[in-house]
Parts: C-alpha cells; sequence; structure tokens
DNA sequence: AGCACGCCGACT
DNA sequence: GTCGGCGTGCTC
C-alpha cells in the first residue's frame, strides 16, 4: 500500500505528492488527512497524506516512518479546500494544509544524539536543541568525526512553541572577505545584540549553513526558546432570554433558513439594527434541523460583548477560537470540534478552517473588515473560503454590515447576492452627527486639537456621569524625531520610515521590523543638541485632554497600554464600570463597543486617513465614522457624535453625516469607474524584493516586460514602481500592478511567471486579491 | 526549505 | 596542496 504524501516544505519544486510505503502494521489504518513523519533526503519531515493507491510507479519508495494522528486531522473536504487555496491564490499546498492547523498540530525538528562511546554517553538520547551553542558545536564536530549520529526527528508542538534566539557572542573574530553574508549577520547583530531566527531569516535572506557557520566559530550564540501560553478567562454564562423579532429581521431569517438555500446574503444594517439577532436565530434553527454553524468576526479580542451573547444562548455547544487561548487551549477548542462535540463555532479569520462536517450556515460579522485578508502566505480572504465551504456543504453564506465593501454591495445590486436590509434602529434614530470645520477652529485662535464644541460636550457628559469616546484617526497620531539645525529625521536603518518616538519607554522604535534605539542626545548628522520629537502621538493628545479638562478620567488605548495579552479586556472593562470618563484611542477602540452610558462619541482627525494614496481611503474613512458614530447613545440615553475634520465638504465626511451609504455608493462608484479600481477591475499586486534596489528594479522591470505581453483592452500592467514602502527589512521593494477582468488565464501567467523565479536572490509575492498597497 | 556535493579562489 | 564559501541539484 502506498501512501501519497505532501511534505512540509515550502518550495516550488517539492510542490507536489511523493509516494511513501504504508509498513504493513499500519495498512488500513492510514487515510487521507492524516498527518505523518516521513523521511525525506537526509532530514525527517512532517508530511500530509492526500491519498492512498494500491501501488506506485516507483522502483524506490521509503516508508512512513510514523503515524501522527489516530484519526485524520483533515477531512476530504479541507484536503480539497488546500487544493482549491493553492490554486486561487498561488501558494503551495504544504503551505495552505499547514494554515489549516492550530498551531499545536504543527511540528518543530530537533535531532537526537546517538552514540556508543562512553565518553560522550552524557549526550546519549538527548535532544541536541537542548544544549548551549557551545555544546551544539561539539557535537557536530563529534558527529562529523563519526563519534556519534544524529538522527533528525519530528517533535510535535502539543505543549511549547519554539523558536531560536540568536545572540552575538563575539564581534571581533575576523570573518573572511568572502563571507558575505555571515558580515551582513553580523553587522546585523552589531546594532541589534539578539534578533530571533524567525525574523533573520526572512529578512536577511539566511540559510542555515550561515548560522551554523558563525556558530562554529564562535561569533554567534543559538538556543532554542519557549513562546509562552497564555491563561484564559472563562466568560460568565446568564440566562439566555429570547427577544422578539422585528419584520425585517424576521423576514431576514426566513430567507436565510429557507430549506435548501445555498445563496450568498447581504445583511445591510447599520449599527444597533439588530444583526445580532438575526445570526442567532438563524443559527438557531440550522442547529435545530440537525447541522453546525460558523460566525466569523473580525477580531475575537475586541468583540467579548458578540461572544458573550454566543456563549450565552448556546452554551457548551460552542468552540470559540480566542487569540487569546493558549496552544493547547486552542488545540482543545479545535478537538472538540473535529469531534463534533460542538456545532457552532465563533472565532476570527483562521477559524473558516474549522473542522465542522456538516454546515448550515456561515456568517462572517462587519464583512469589510480588512482582517478578514490574510497578509501572509495563502493570502486568502475569509469570505472567498467561506464562499468554497458553503458550496461543498450546500449551504447560506451570510455577510453582515452597516458599511459593506463596494464589491460586496455591487454584487447585491447585480443580483450575484441576496439583499437583505434591516432598516429599523433600537433605540430610535442614529446619533445627530457634528460636523466641525477645523479650519475655523484654528483661525479662532484655537491650536489644540480639540474644537470647542467637543470640549463642551465632554464637560457636560461628565457633569451628568456619562462617558465619551474620543476616536484618534491612526495616521498623524505618530511622534517622529526631526533636527531643527539640519532637518534630519531619524529613520529605522532597515526600513525607509520614520522611527516612532515611545515616551512610556523613552525609546525609539520601527513599527514595521521592530528595530528599538536609544532617543540619541545629539543629531547624528550635524551634531547638534536641537533635536527633538515631533508630531502627536496619543500619550501627548492625553496630556492636552488633562489639562483642558483636569477633572477628567482618561482611559487610554494605544499599543502602549494594550501589548500586553488581555489589557484590552481589562481596559474596556474598567471603562465600563466606570472608571474613566474618556475612553481615547485609535482604530481599535471603533470596533463592537456597545456601553449603553456612552453618549458622545468624538473623532479627533476624521479626515486623517482620506489623503493616504490608497484608493480604498475613502471607502475606510466612511467605514470608519459611520461605524463609530454609531456607538452613541446605544443605551436609553441619546447620543451625539462630532466629528472633526479639516474637509468639511468632502462627501465623504458629508454622506457619513447624513448616514447616506447608497449616496456614498453611487458617488464612489463613480470615482471608481473612472479611476479604474475594483468593482470594475481585478487586481493583482506583485511585489518583488532583493538585498539591492537594482536587483530589484531589473527583475520588477523584467517581470512587467513579461506581463505586458497579455496586455489587451481587459488587461492593464502598471509599474513597475518603488512600493510606497520602498525599503523593508532592509529589503529595497518594488511594485507591478495587474488590472484585469477576471480572466482565469490571468492566474495562469502569473503562476508561470513565479516558477520561473524560484531559485533567484530576488523574492517575488503575487497577491491576487490585495488590501494593502504599502 | 535544507542538505550534500563539488567547483574555485585564497592562503599555509 | 588544503580550507571553506557559495552555487547546483535532489528529495518518494
Amino acid at each position: 500500500m502506498i501512501a501519497e504524501v505532501i511534505v512540509d516544505v515550502a518550495a516550488a519544486t517539492v510542490d507536489r505528492p511523493f509516494d511513501y510505503e504504508v509498513p504493513a502494521l499500519w495498512q488500513n489504518l492510514v487515510v487521507p488527512g492524516m498527518r505523518v513523519e516521513v523521511p525525506f533526503g537526509p532530514r525527517a519531515l512532517l508530511g500530509i497524506v492526500v491519498a492512498v493507491k494500491a501501488e506506485t510507479e516507483l522502483t524506490r519508495t521509503k516508508p512512513i516512518v510514523r503515524v501522527l494522528d489516530e484519526t485524520p486531522t483533515y477531512t476530504e473536504e479541507l484536503l480539497q479546500l488546500s487544493s482549491y487555496l493553492a490554486e486561487t491564490t498561488l501558494c503551495y499546498q504544504a503551505t495552505a494544509l499547514l494554515a489549516m492547523l492550530p498551531a499545536a498540530l504543527k511540528v518543530s525538528y530537533d535531532k537526537l544524539i546517538l552514540t556508543e562511546n562512553p565518553r560522550l554517553s552524557a549526550w546519549n538520547h538527548k535532544k541536541i536543541s537542548q544544549f548551549p551553542s557551545e555544546v551544539q558545536q561539539q557535537i557536530l564536530l563529534a558527529a562529523q568525526q563519526g563519534e556519534l549520529q544524529l538522527q533528525p526527528i519530528v517533535k510535535e508542538k502539543k505543549t511549547t512553541k519554539t523558536d531560536k534566539r540568536i545572540r552575538l557572542l563575539d564581534g571581533t573574530i575576523e570573518l573572511s572577505k568572502q563571507a558575505t553574508k555571515q558580515i551582513v549577520l553580523r553587522d546585523y547583530l552589531m546594532e541589534r545584540q539578539e534578533v530571533l531566527w524567525s525574523e533573520v531569516m526572512h529578512e536577511l535572506d539566511l540559510t542555515v549553513s550561515i548560522i551554523n557557520s558563525l556558530e562554529k566559530k564562535g561569533v554567534i550564540g543559538v538556543e532554542t526558546i519557549d513562546v509562552n501560553r497564555n491563561p484564559y478567562e472563562h466568560l460568565v454564562q446568564d440566562i439566555f432570554v429570547p427577544s422578539m423579532l422585528t419584520d425585517h429581521q424576521q423576514q431576514a431569517v426566513d430567507a436565510i433558513t429557507r430549506p435548501d438555500e445555498t445563496s450568498t446574503f447581504l445583511l445591510h444594517g447599520v449599527t444597533g439594527s439588530g444583526k445580532t439577532e438575526v445570526y442567532l436565530e438563524s443559527i438557531h434553527t440550522m442547529l435545530e434541523r440537525g447541522r453546525q454553524a460558523m460566525l466569523l468576526v473580525p477580531e475575537i479580542s475586541l468583540t467579548p460583548m458578540m461572544v458573550k451573547r454566543f456563549k450565552r444562548r448556546f452554551g457548551e455547544r460552542v468552540a470559540v477560537l480566542h487569540s487569546g487561548l493558549s496552544l493547547g487551549e486552542k488545540y482543545d477548542e479545535w478537538r472538540k470540534i473535529a469531534q463534533g462535540e460542538v456545532d457552532v463555532v465563533v472565532g476570527a479569520r483562521s477559524a473558516i478552517f474549522a473542522p465542522l462536517t456538516n454546515i448550515g450556515v456561515i456568517i462572517l460579522d462587519e464583512e469589510h473588515e480588512t482582517t478578514y485578508k490574510q497578509e501572509e502566505n495563502p493570502r486568502y480572504h475569509t469570505r472567498d473560503v467561506a464562499t468554497w465551504r458553503a458550496a461543498y456543504h450546500r449551504c447560506p453564506v451570510v455577510l453582515g454590515s452597516a458599511t459593506p465593501i463596494l464589491e460586496t454591495y455591487a454584487r447585491a445590486q447585480k443580483g450575484v447576492y441576496r439583499y437583505l436590509p434591516l432598516k429599523e434602529r433600537f433605540g430610535g434614530e442614529l446619533p445627530p452627527v457634528d460636523i466641525i470645520d477645523m479650519r475655523k477652529e484654528l483661525e479662532r485662535g484655537n491650536r489644540t486639537p480639540f474644537s470647542l464644541p467637543l470640549i463642551e460636550g465632554i464637560k457636560r457628559r461628565i457633569e451628568r456621569g456619562e462617558q465619551t469616546v474620543l476616536l484618534l484617526n491612526r495616521r498623524g497620531y505618530t511622534t517622529f524625531v526631526l533636527c531643527r539645525d539640519c532637518g534630519e529625521t531619524l529613520q529605522c536603518p532597515h526600513c525607509a520610515v520614520n522611527l516612532t518616538y515611545h515616551q512610556h519607554q523613552d525609546c525609539l522604535k520601527c513599527h514595521y521590523c521592530g528595530f528599538e534605539a536609544q532617543m540619541p542626545k545629539t543629531c547624528p548628522a550635524c551634531e547638534s543638541k536641537k533635536i527633538r520629537q515631533f508630531g502627536t502621538g496619543t500619550q501627548k493628545i492625553e496630556e492636552e485632554l488633562a489639562h483642558l479638562i483636569p477633572e477628567a478620567k482618561i482611559i487610554r488605548m494605544d499599543q502602549d497600554t494594550t501589548s500586553r495579552k488581555g489589557a484590552h479586556e481589562k481596559l474596556l472593562n474598567a471603562f465600563e464600570r466606570g472608571e474613566g470618563n474618556i475612553l481615547l484611542g485609535t482604530q481599535m477602540i471603533a470596533k463592537g463597543l456597545d456601553f449603553p452610558n456612552v453618549t458622545l462619541v468624538g473623532v479627533i482627525a476624521a479626515d486623517a486617513t482620506l489623503g493616504i494614496p490608497d484608493f480604498r481611503a475613502s471607502e475606510r474613512t466612511f467605514q470608519l465614522i459611520t461605524q463609530v458614530s454609531g456607538r452613541a447613545g446605544r443605551g436609553a440615553l441619546a447620543g451625539q457624535s462630532i466629528i472633526q475634520t479639516y474637509n468639511p465638504e468632502h462627501y465623504v465626511i458629508q454622506t457619513a453625516k447624513q448616514h447616506d451609504y447608497e449616496a456614498f455608493y453611487k458617488r464612489e462608484m463613480q470615482l471608481r469607474k473612472l479611476g479604474g479600481h475594483p468593482p470594475f477591475w481585478f487586481l493583482g499586486l506583485i511585489t518583488i524584493s532583493a538585498a539591492h534596489p537594482l536587483e530589484a528594479q531589473a527583475e520588477a522591470e523584467a517581470i512587467a516586460l513579461e506581463l505586458r505581453h497579455l496586455e489587451s483592452d481587459d488587461l492593464i500592467v502598471n509599474g513597475p514602481l518603488e512600493a510606497p514602502l520602498a525599503r523593508l527589512k532592509n529589503m529595497y521593494r518594488q511594485q507591478v500592478i495587474l488590472k484585469h477582468k477576471g480572466q482565469e488565464d490571468v492566474r495562469e501567467a502569473l503562476r508561470a511567471m513565479l516558477a520561473l523565479r524560484i531559485k533567484q536572490k530576488v523574492q517575488v509575492t503575487v497577491d491576487l486579491n490585495p488590501f494593502v498597497f504599502m
């Protein structure tokens, strides 16, 4: 008996099944979907059985070493889905398969020391990774001299996750001029002292042999480290009280749950129109029919209330795939799903791969959120995976949003999706939105970031014992460092971006690669002492607010205050208990907040995102304003939104003020048509990066030239152009953008293009549905 | 992706 | 002549 196995190697040349002999012991036990350990060249690897057959044409096959599963990890459906993902997102099947697994089911690789030499018996039968790097060198040396054998082993990760920490031991050891890559790594470490293997491997394009060489010479030390788990706080379970549905809600539920329904629905309703009740009721109906359900949410740590409601309603039948869960806990939830112990799965993006076997409905809440798009391989969109799985299970998909992305709404208009509007809003009309022209504030001599009406509004809320949410539109709320003598700005040495000053730790950070440095006393360019922070950080805003309203108790949510796991919930709970009058934060506070005592929502720089050179900038700004302004007055109290802007006439601001999605849609569609953007065109983003700018440019030009052969009325090639983030982690980046009308052969052409570029130093990535253009 | 193999320049 | 860096090819 032969098993066809996909091995855990992400490389084009091995992106196909390999045949392995199934030992007699496991003859009828090995089935497709099981994880196995297989020998592959001199290595031992994780493999996934995708098929079994009686014979092979090969003359020489190796046997499977070990079967890691009692029951298959992948269902037949998920195996098929991995092929679909590999095909449509242009990734390797191994990458697609691995992306579907909870981390606990992935593996790490190690080597077991075997020796009969009594002098070395202290090492015998131990794993090489447990020794400090100096000792590991001796072990490797002994292996070379034949004093011991190293047996590659596959370690299951069920308990811990590991990485390698590389630290500089001695930077003064002389390296040969030829050892260019070793020098690169050494110089890199001179700046950072220590780095994680998972980072540098990609950043500096290193291979293990380079690290091994440096380790052997004593330049660096390497040790295996554990990545820790986090404890999980259980949600309190309340008594469920069924709510009455409105006519619109009932109609929506009826449509979704009609027998044999397989449509994709757009459930379009403003904040507070009761989308969640429709979800709950539709799921309930499906469960009664003996089927299962999935609810996808943008980011589960930000939607604790939704999770609470689901737990309350469905109790033990719900599995929550929570980013705050530890590796083992996530695995426990996953296993419950695989064993059919739960019927409802709630989770973020990757929960779309949950191994349910009888799905009755798949729901994407806040379908416009960008977190549904994975920005690394496989570059899938949750919506597409949901559609595929729904087709497999012959069940409906529900896309819920107050501000669907244009592509979705256009499909609903064309009848590709069925349109389900939820018109009424509980607690009456949407709160009034006041637009404040900040240019006038400036003319009046108000130089603070807060307009007078906003300050007055906040003070009134404090007097009345009500609360305010203040949203800082992320862009413009970073602090960079500038020399006032020579104009030098401090940039990340590895990326083409300004370093951000963090008051909290009094240091400079790069938000793209994690580089950290001390705040210098003098300008590195001219040695002037007139070097200082510029721009407005969230901390500074907080200070100014505290100055203007001394009696305010402010809770700030930003990168600094929420970096620790669970910090989100802590801060939100504190605010809910009334321990602050004002919740101040960036985008992260816009999602899913539902506090009855909040009656004022202020957006500090609503238009800060309008200027971003991205055709979705208007759409994102509209979404943001609509989303936050729906947050005010969700309880018994009346609410109000104050939007501060320098572009009060802008159609985004105006339509958002009127809560008029339809008007925004019409206007935006015209612009998209003129600009040649989605939904009128499909996009493909090709990013080319290399250690040298000219290498990247030359390759990008070659790719653009090659693709230009395909140009037609229905296919346009733009570029190459320098990427907006021209340098990232020491790699110079170029882009080629493809616009097309959805032809199937575009994918094939890109696949062929990629196939030709597997061995070069230049990295080429393709995203067929890009959301981030940096 | 890793790992072995083997070519080729640098240095004892 | 050796040493070791780095390009090439293979993995059921």
